[in-house]
DNA sequence: TTGCGGACCGAACGTTCGTTCGGCCGAGGG
DNA sequence: CCCTCGGCCGAACGAACGTTCGGTCCGCAA
């Protein structure tokens, strides 16, 4: 008689995750069937349910593991920021690299886990409300952290940003980074590194503004 | 005995293609029952059949309505554009012009049509082919004017960009528009055309640009 | 060697899916 | 007056859905 855990099932391989992700990426949570994930991973329709009770709590696990391992790179990185003594003069160039770090990390997890993202940003709808508060809750502090930057890149340039403003500016952000799924291949369209020197320059200082040969910032 | 007619049927009532849309945004095409979308309209099952051949021609005439619209718009403000004369020194406002208005459109008729974009921007995948074609020349034809406007905007300001830089900035363009399905709701992000506004600023002068009280540009 | 537990499977459960069929009904032209 | 026809419906079809159950296999500790 086991003690009924609503929460995560850890025991699930990573493997096994990845390739559920890599199915469901293409037609969607409800779009894919056990049967799909069965034959896509080369198992039977009950051996799957030894890895996750559920079909919702795999959608569960794709997102927890996923948006877990993008707070922890991020909020990394804004604790290195937070640590630096704050000295005003390179308060420019500081949130800069900041702001720039963080397009980095959200597109290089992004290059090696495109399946999970794929699912990770279609779509929280059809999770149960237990599921569904914990990853919004992963989600929040991660729209902070990116808010956090935003605001400080601006602060730093001009008039401090009301916080609704700096709210509308992350979006568009995460549009930019987010929409990608909808087109990018690596080879079409050259490698995330690349895409993320040019997001972090859009965004930052339009579209018109010349490529720089390193990123310089002042 | 009918000809076979393999593309649309234009017999279909606006406001019940509207009010499928409406609820077909919430769980998507796979999630979406045709018993909801009979419930949710207020007819029976077999009843909706009368107006659409199956499910899948029924996204079809979502997304073949909803681009046909927006790609109309687009075309009349290229044209425009076009008919102008062509006096040099005056290039960087009318591209300006017309990259703005091409976003104030696309923006303002998501506001008037919520349901039926979130529909258009998340999934053309489900469609067979011959219908799944069309969309993408709809989207295409609509893109390539975006990518227009972009890369008279990027021309008129420093040198011409390349065809595939033009493609990476509309993408990113598309996504700070399309991305507002996510969360954008009126009450809370203010009207549509101040969120038009923003976005034209952000992708032309970055994110940290001061917002003029008019729109003005040189 | 025996016993155990986790990984895995085939077969089936009840439910819901998209779609079809035959018939009802009320407006409108002859 | 009747007859037609488009809009609409209840009931049912076979297929596919998520999930469960009992059993088989195999590595490993005792």
């Amino acid at each position: 008689m086991d003690a009924v855990n609503t929460c995560a099932n850890s025991s699930c391989p990573d493997d096994i995750v990845a390739e559920c992700a890599a199915l469901m990426a293409r037609e969607g949570y409800h779009g894919t069937s056990m049967r799909d994930l069965a034959r896509g991973t080369g198992r039977s329709l009950s051996g799957l349910y030894h890895h996750f009770r559920s079909k919702e709590e795999l959608l569960y696990l794709i997102n927890e593991r996923g948006f877990s391992s993008l707070l922890a790179n991020a909020a990394r990185l804004r604790d290195a920021y937070r640590a630096q003594p704050p000295r005003s003069r390179e308060a420019r160039a500081a949130s800069a690299a900041l702001l720039c770090d963080l397009i980095g990390a959200h597109l290089g997890y992004f290059g090696s886990h495109l399946n999970e993202m794929r699912v990770l940003t279609f779509g929280t709808q059809p999770m149960s409300s237990a599921h569904g508060d914990a990853i919004r809750a992963l989600k929040l502090r991660y729209a902070e952290i990116v808010q956090f930057a935003v605001g400080e890149y601006i602060a730093a340039r001009r008039a401090p940003a009301a916080s609704d403003e700096i709210e509308r500016k992350s979006y568009l952000l995460f549009g930019m980074m987010n929409w990608i799924f909808g087109w990018y291949s690596f080879d079409e369209h050259g490698s995330v590194e690349a895409l993320a020197e040019e997001i972090y320059m859009t965004f930052t200082k339009g579209c018109a503004a010349p490529r720089p040969a390193t990123t310089q910032d002042a």
